[in-house]
RNA sequence: GUCCCUGUAGUUCAAUGGAUAGAACGUCAGCCUUCUAAGCUGAAUAUCUAGGUUCGAUUCCUAGCGGGGAUACCA
């Protein structure tokens, strides 16, 4: 919290509002800025007599003046820099010292929050789409963490929608092993035929009063689906503190919907159930079919009271789904508000993951499957790494492409901001190539590499006096400022902000690796050095961490 | 019709009420007897249109145009 310690410390010995200060385009002119034209403003006078007048505070203030090395007016803005000896120790001794904590802070005051995502349909393919949901949840979960929230993962599992009977009305007739293409078989089927509908519906009610062959068939396929679902997350490395199904709350969802009918919150309409919230805006949320059967707030609400139940002082709620259910979200929290849920609700949305050739659903069957898509990357990856390390032993190259492939497919999916469409193309995806997660592991493997090579053991003391490189100082302020990005990041619920900071620090240790010698440097040079690469790399890791990316010791 | 998101370089994306709007890909030209060349250096091109607010607008407001989505029984 160093820097911000500075700024809120001259903000505060200047009167002014620790939001005004901000940070130059360039570093060399200077480590942060206020600009004055406002101030000059009010009181009439010219831009260059106001920064003059700051000036003049700074110095002739004692606490500033231990901090602040010098400022100068540019252009209506105030420039200032901070010492050069107390920038890099209180930033090197604060990383040095905290390790994986370093940056860490506690905002969240450990309240209680439960992140809900990877929300999958059993008998359907875990595509493109849900890679993308998962990555943003867990990261998002994870930020929560380091801001000092009590967070867990959860995730709900939809194994008994109508979608299942459609997949087995196929997979009955070996039409195929896959369940996502009886799914999509089924549906083209039964567009033009009411006869098959009616089978479909005959399946989905043995499956509802769980009773013979259907029902047995039911348990197999969501088995195979739930074991797929598994692997990849065992892949990912995501693990959920809990896992919920639509088929153990739907019971208890009906109970409910009787309840809120007594409550006067939900009402019959034209045969169906539904929410009226015309009044507060929000149209009408049907709630169960006039023939009956369950619509997805039925699950919702149980799924919501079982949350509440199992996790203690709940205080936040979140749900992390793609934004066409905008809508749907903002009519169940009001209903759950008028029938007086006090926690709070947030739907955390992001856009969805097309094709270059257009739309993608598992409906129609072209969603790109996760496992082929990893497949790829993997395979591009081997080929790569063979070429390279024509020494590494096969199972070496495959265990490092795996890893790398997990990496790419996470920044890819993490680095564009979540309210943008991601249009995915294999091509570029599998060019590893600047703004991937390759270039930062890459940059990180070579540090790793250095402190290997130089026997490295961590001190807690540096002696800064030899990091005297341009580069360094561009360095450190890039380290400075991770603090600031894990609350940006946590406020507007971005990982990205995660992926770009990574991306800017790697570009400019980069640079300093192609200009600067480490092993081959004066000992003293060399030792502070490696000190400070040694505190990049804790800092990367700390913040690849935050996007679920494992670092490779080589690559 | 109404509501939400969105429009920045050839393409994919950044950024911010403030300084010269940044990157990446692609193209071209350089850099490995030196810590991993999946790297570094250099070169061209952009804020949809019209108004408004402001010392200052790509950002905020209004209108229009383009793209996507939602809008009671799809999941």
């Amino acid at each position: 919290m160093f820097l911000d310690k500075i700024k809120e410390l001259t903000a505060f010995e200047l009167n002014v509002n620790p939001q005004e200060l901000i940070y130059p385009p360039k570093s060399d002119w200077g480590d942060f800025s206020l600009p004055v034209f406002k101030k000059a403003q009010e009181m009439k006078l010219s831009p260059e007599k106001v920064g003059e007048d700051y000036k003049e505070k700074i110095f002739n203030n004692k606490k500033l003046e231990r901090v602040i090395e010098s400022s100068t007016y540019l252009g209506g803005y105030l420039n200032f820099f901070i010492k050069k000896e107390y920038l890099f120790k209180s930033i090197l001794e604060d990383i040095l010292k905290n390790k994986k904590k370093y940056g860490h802070n506690k905002s969240g005051g450990g309240n209680v929050n439960i992140f809900e995502y990877s929300n999958v349909n059993t008998h359907k393919d875990f595509h493109i789409g849900h890679l993308r949901n998962i990555c943003f949840g867990d990261s998002i979960y994870k930020i929560a963490l380091v801001n000092g929230f009590k967070a867990s993962p959860v995730s709900y599992i939809n194994d008994f929608g109508i979608h299942t009977a459609k997949a087995i009305w196929s997979y009955k007739k070996k039409y195929s092993e896959n369940l996502n293409k009886c799914y999509a078989n089924t549906v083209k089927k039964t567009k033009d035929d009411p006869l098959i509908v009616r089978e479909v519906t005959s399946i989905m009610t043995d499956i509802e009063k769980r009773r013979g062959e259907n029902y047995r068939l039911w348990k197999k396929t969501r088995k195979i689906s739930l074991e797929e679902f598994n692997s990849i997350y065992k892949k990912l490395g995501v693990n959920f503190k809990k896992t919920y199904f639509e088929s153990e709350v739907i019971k208890r969802g009906f109970k409910m919907v009787n309840t809120f009918i007594k409550k006067g919150i939900f009402k019959k309409s034209e045969g169906a159930i539904i929410a009226d919230l015309e009044k507060y805006n929000l149209g009408i949320l049907p709630i169960i079919r006039s023939d009956g059967t369950a619509l997805y707030p039925v699950a919702d609400l149980a799924l919501i009271e079982k949350k509440s139940k199992d996790f203690k002082n709940l205080k936040n709620s979140y749900i992390i789904v793609d934004v066409r259910q905008k809508l749907y979200f903002q009519q169940l929290f009001k209903v759950l508000s008028l029938a007086g849920y006090k926690q709070n609700f947030f739907h955390l949305s992001y856009d969805f993951v097309t094709l270059p050739e257009g739309m993608m659903s598992s409906r129609s069957g072209n969603a790109v499957p996760f496992e082929k898509l990893y497949n790829k990357v993997w395979q591009e990856l081997i080929i790569e790494t063979r070429k390279r390390h024509p020494d590494w032993k096969e199972k070496k190259i495959e265990k490092n492409s795996d890893k790398l492939a997990i990496a790419i497919l996470k920044f890819e999916t993490l680095k564009i901001s979540s309210n943008k469409i991601i249009t995915f193309d294999i091509k570029e995806a599998t060019k590893f190539d600047g703004f991937s997660a390759l270039y930062i592991l890459y940059g990180l493997a070579r540090i790793k590499s250095i402190l290997r090579k130089a026997s490295f053991r961590p001190q807690s003391q540096l002696d800064y006096k030899f990091l005297n490189d341009k580069m360094e100082k561009e360095l450190v302020s890039k380290l400075a400022k991770y603090p600031e990005i894990i609350i940006k990041s946590q406020k507007d619920y971005d990982p990205s902000e995660i992926a770009k900071y990574l991306f800017q620090l790697f570009k400019t240790f980069n640079e300093y690796y192609q200009k600067v010698k480490i092993i081959q440097a004066e000992e003293k040079t060399k030792k502070a050095r490696l000190g400070f690469v040694y505190a990049v790399a804790l800092v990367a890791q700390n913040a690849l961490s935050l996007l679920g990316i494992d670092p490779l010791d080589e690559i």
